[in-house]
DNA sequence: AACCCGGGGCC
DNA sequence: GGCCCAGGGTT
């Protein structure tokens, strides 16, 4: 029995009960990939039950506001993913009038849909025998045939994906790349994998030579830069001022305090806020991300002057308006730190 | 090809 | 502290 069908009779007996599985409407898969991408099953499973609650078909999703579905989205990170869900769903009512592509070729056109998206619709909802490459994919290939090329290297990838096209043929396209999904994420897992209980441990390569720790190969490593926030929460009136972020930074479109940024813990108190008294200022909170430290201080601060002079892009809004607006992990988190911002 | 984009879980 | 997660877009 060769590797395709061992992969395939262990997933029809293990496989998880995930909420997207038995629908193979694409709208509803589309949503699922989109969510995990970079992302776990379990962390996605909630944000996946509410989207489709709220948003049960792709023209429900594009008739709604970018606010809208990154205030869903909110908390799980990797905000372009909402943002570009909100277009795509928008691309398939005006470019594909209001239905779903069916084609490989096709449903890649969708922003936010690369190779991995397209592959895990058309063969999950067509059965297009185009193998998907995900990072299960990755550790179950790279260990099983001993792949030395790093993943994350152009040459790489195209071995992976020769390898992996070569592989699903002969086999039923949804079926099998679920199941090689889910062996490695169950079984191939990236520490501690479960060799003694896998399907394909007697012809894994990494496995007879002891060495599958080793793989896969990776040859990039990820640098964090280090950055200081200063938020200054002003209460006027009861009411707080607030800004969208924009520009090419992290956090696109949502909302904040407004923020000086500085290029290190200390900070020169800016002359713009000299009218302003500082109550309190909270203790340097790290935030961490993948790529960046950031290093946060929430000045509270209080102005009940008529005329006040606020910057042009802050919004004044009660605390109940302020927590509609899509925040990130690291201002929802300052309302459970502080009482004072908690709700009447 | 290199860099950017979140947050959480696990060791 | 480092690695990884059902990756994709931009430059």
């Amino acid at each position: 029995m060769n590797f395709g069908f061992k992969i395939i009779n262990w997933y029809s007996e293990n496989k998880r009960d995930l909420p997207w599985r038995n629908s193979s409407d694409p709208y509803f898969i589309w949503l699922s990939e989109v969510l995990l991408q970079q992302t776990r099953v379990d962390q996605g499973i909630g944000y996946y039950l509410r989207f489709i609650n709220k948003f049960p078909t792709v023209l429900a999703l594009a008739n709604s506001s970018e606010e809208e579905v990154l205030k869903l989205w909110q908390g799980l990170g990797y905000y372009s993913r909402a943002r570009n869900l909100h277009f795509a769903a928008n691309q398939v009512i005006n470019e594909f009038n209001g239905e779903f592509p069916t084609q490989y070729k096709e449903i890649i056109k969708l922003k936010g849909v690369g190779e991995y998206t397209a592959a895990a619709i058309s063969s999950i909802c067509f059965e297009e025998s185009v193998a998907v490459i995900d990072g299960n994919v990755f550790r179950v290939l790279a260990r099983f045939l001993a792949i030395d090329p790093p993943i994350d290297s152009t040459l790489g990838k195209k071995e992976f994906k020769k390898i992996a096209n070569e592989l699903i043929k002969t086999h039923l396209p949804s079926v099998y790349n679920q199941g090689i999904m889910e062996l490695g994420a169950l079984v191939c897992t990236p520490k501690l994998p479960d060799c003694e209980n896998c399907p394909i441990n007697n012809s894994c390569i990494s496995f007879s030579q002891n060495s599958f720790l080793n793989y896969p190969v990776k040859s990039k490593k990820t640098k964090q830069r280090k950055r200081y926030f200063n938020f200054i929460i002003i209460n006027h009136f009861d009411k707080y001022y607030i800004q969208k972020r924009v520009g090419k930074d992290i956090w696109q479109n949502m909302y904040q305090f407004p923020l000086i940024e500085t290029n290190s813990e200390m900070i020169e108190w800016n002359k713009a806020f000299e009218n302003i008294s500082i109550d309190y200022i909270s203790e340097t909170i790290k935030h961490i991300l993948s790529h960046q430290i950031i290093y946060a201080k929430f000045w509270f601060a209080k102005t009940n002057t008529l005329d006040f002079k606020a910057a042009s892009n802050w919004e004044l809004l009660e605390l109940d308006e302020l927590k509609e607006k899509p925040l990130p992990k690291l201002i929802e988190n300052i309302f459970y730190e502080y009482p004072q911002l908690s709700t009447k």
